[in-house]
Parts: C-alpha cells; sequence; structure tokens
DNA sequence: GCCAACTACTTTAACTTTCAACTAACTCGA
DNA sequence: TCGAGTTAGTTGAAAGTTAAAGTAGTTGGC
C-alpha cells in the first residue's frame, strides 16, 4: 500500500497551542525538579528509584520489579545500582527462591539520603506544578493523562497514517 | 537558619493521583513518539531542531537562535549538528556580519527528511494525545501549563522550604 | 586605539543511557 | 531427564549529554 499524500491533517491554531503549553511547560518544570535535587546528588530518576525502595516491605524489592515500577530499564537499573552502592545507599542481596535473581536493598544510610531529600522534592512539586492548580484542574488532568496513557499500548503509526 | 523539621506537607491523595497521572502518562507517550519517529533516523529533540529550522525564512537560522528556540543547549546543538552535518540534512554557514557567528542551514536533503517525517509525527501527536482531549480539554491544558510555565523563572526552593 | 569584559560557538573529558550480547538459572513438554 | 525456550540480571561498547574550558571575534569605556 503506498503512503497516501493528500490526508494529511495537520493542527489548527488550537490544538498547536495546547501541545506546545504543555510539552514546553512541562520541559522546563521537570528540569526545575531536577535542578531543585541536584544538590542532594539525586536526578528525579534516582529519586524515583529510591522512592520506590523505601515504600516497599523491607525496603527491598527484586531488580526487574523494581525496574518496573520506577520506569527504567534494568540494564540501567543495573548500572545506577553500581553507583548508588558505591554511594552506600543500597546493596544487593540474593535470591533464595530463584537463584538467578537479586533483591535491591536500601541502606540505612539511603534512606537517611532519601528522606533528607524528600521535603525539597514535595515542596517542589508543588511549588512548580499543584500550587498552579486548582483541585478542579488536578481532577481533570488526571481523567486526560489516564485517558492518554489508556490508549497507549502497542498501537504504532505508519507512514501512511494508518494504525495497526 | 536551621532548617525545620515539621511543617512538610505531603501529598494529600488527589494532589498524588494529579501528579503521578501526569508524569506517568507523559513520560510513557514521549516514548512513544519517539519510537513512532524512530524509523526516520529521528529523536524528537533533532525533530524539533529540523523543524525549527524549515519554518525560519531561507531555513537558515543562527546556531544559538536555533538552540533557544528548539530548546538544546548550545553544546548539545553542535554536537548534534556534527551529526547531522555528516548525514547531509544540514550544513554550517559563515555569517558574515558577526564573524564568530554561524547559521545552521538546511539542505534540501534535510528538508525532504522532514516532510517525509512531518505526517507520521504530526499523526502520532494526534493519535497518542490530541485525540483523547476535547477542545475544552485543549483550552484547559493551554491555560494550565502557561501558568505552570510563567511562574516557573528564578525560583530555588531551598532545604527548608521557603523560596528565594 | 587599547584592553578588559563579554559573546558565539566548539571542543574535551567525564558521565549517563542504550543496545545487543552474554551468563546463569528456571520451566516444561516429550 | 534432556534440551529448547524463556527469564533474571549484568556487561561492554557505542552513542548521547553535560559542564567546563578553550578559541576567536566583538564591544565599550577610557
Amino acid at each position: 500500500m503506498a503512503p497516501t499524500k493528500t490526508d494529511v491533517r495537520w493542527l489548527n491554531p488550537r490544538e498547536m497551542k495546547a501541545w506546545r503549553s504543555y510539552i514546553i511547560a512541562s520541559r522546563r518544570m521537570l528540569e526545575a525538579l531536577d535542578s531543585d535535587l541536584a544538590g542532594f546528588e539525586l536526578t528525579m530518576a534516582d529519586y524515583e528509584v529510591l522512592a520506590q525502595l523505601s515504600d516497599a516491605p523491607g525496603r527491598k524489592l527484586r531488580m526487574s520489579e523494581l525496574a518496573e515500577i520506577a520506569m527504567v530499564s534494568k540494564s540501567r537499573l543495573s548500572h545506577r545500582m553500581k553507583v548508588m552502592e558505591a554511594a552506600g545507599w543500597v546493596k544487593r542481596e540474593e535470591c533464595p527462591e530463584d537463584r538467578r535473581g537479586y533483591f535491591a536493598v536500601m541502606t540505612d544510610k539511603g534512606f537517611k539520603a532519601i528522606e533528607k531529600a524528600a521535603p525539597t522534592h514535595v515542596g517542589s512539586v508543588r511549588n512548580r506544578f499543584l500550587d498552579h492548580l486548582t483541585v478542579k484542574d488536578q481532577e481533570d488532568l488526571a481523567k486526560i493523562f489516564d485517558r492518554v496513557q489508556s490508549q497507549l499500548r502497542g498501537q504504532f503509526i505508519e507512514e501512511d497514517g494508518t494504525s495497526k
């Protein structure tokens, strides 16, 4: 099937405005959140890893599960764990039920590190994001992005604009 | 001034929901948009650079200006330009008015490349994002993120939670 | 018209992320 | 119980990003 040349629907001004406001503000806000965390030697991604770990029972999770819920690749998690292990924030523990597996375990030092960063990060999320939303905005936003996410499975746009 | 220990306002469930829905869906959507572009050997960042360049008069912009409007650092733009220059999509041209300066210039090949990718990318933005928003959602979102962005200048959250 | 301060852009080096390949262990059907 | 296929996690190399320093050209006050 040849690509169709004609039927591209470009964005109208309203669509363009929504898209660009969202994309640009998001990028800048995430940069700001990262720079707010920089004083704690943390990026948002590392923060998320540690936060998830600190919430887990025993502050302990299988590597794969941690990678999944913290939304990083397994390989990235492996590499970051090496760094965080060197910093004394986490360690690895063998898994007796499945000898291929490992647990990521948060150390006391790691817990203290994230406990120290958390108030700043939460303050930062409020300051730079939530404070600018009304309660209704919060509810609308959650609805919108839940919709966006739920449609995000498996579709792939081909060159001719159809999806499979 | 010593950090205050007490007054951390953690996120309530509604705030948490809004924040996490937004962050998680955004990350996944951006991943999807990038993977939709992968077939054209483009990332979103490179697409943005080329798109801005293709809109400029003469398809030509000073490096600094391009870096600014495409939201990449100067150093990153330098590096990417080297790659895109090797691909034959852009070239650099000396600036006669200011001999420190250079123009990034899009080649015909570069223009064809982005012309080819654009319909897919726009389709992808619709499919994965705009299609899930009503007209009112679009307007609300633009308002919210304009507010977020306008408050994003110069504030920095300190450890004690105050801003300066 | 000199020079200190600044600007435009590039480069280098350190670091991070990704991709593909790898090891080791588990599963399950014949 | 064998072995094909899968899963858990790591690794190394390549690619990408960033921060700091470097080069070269410009500007403005004296």
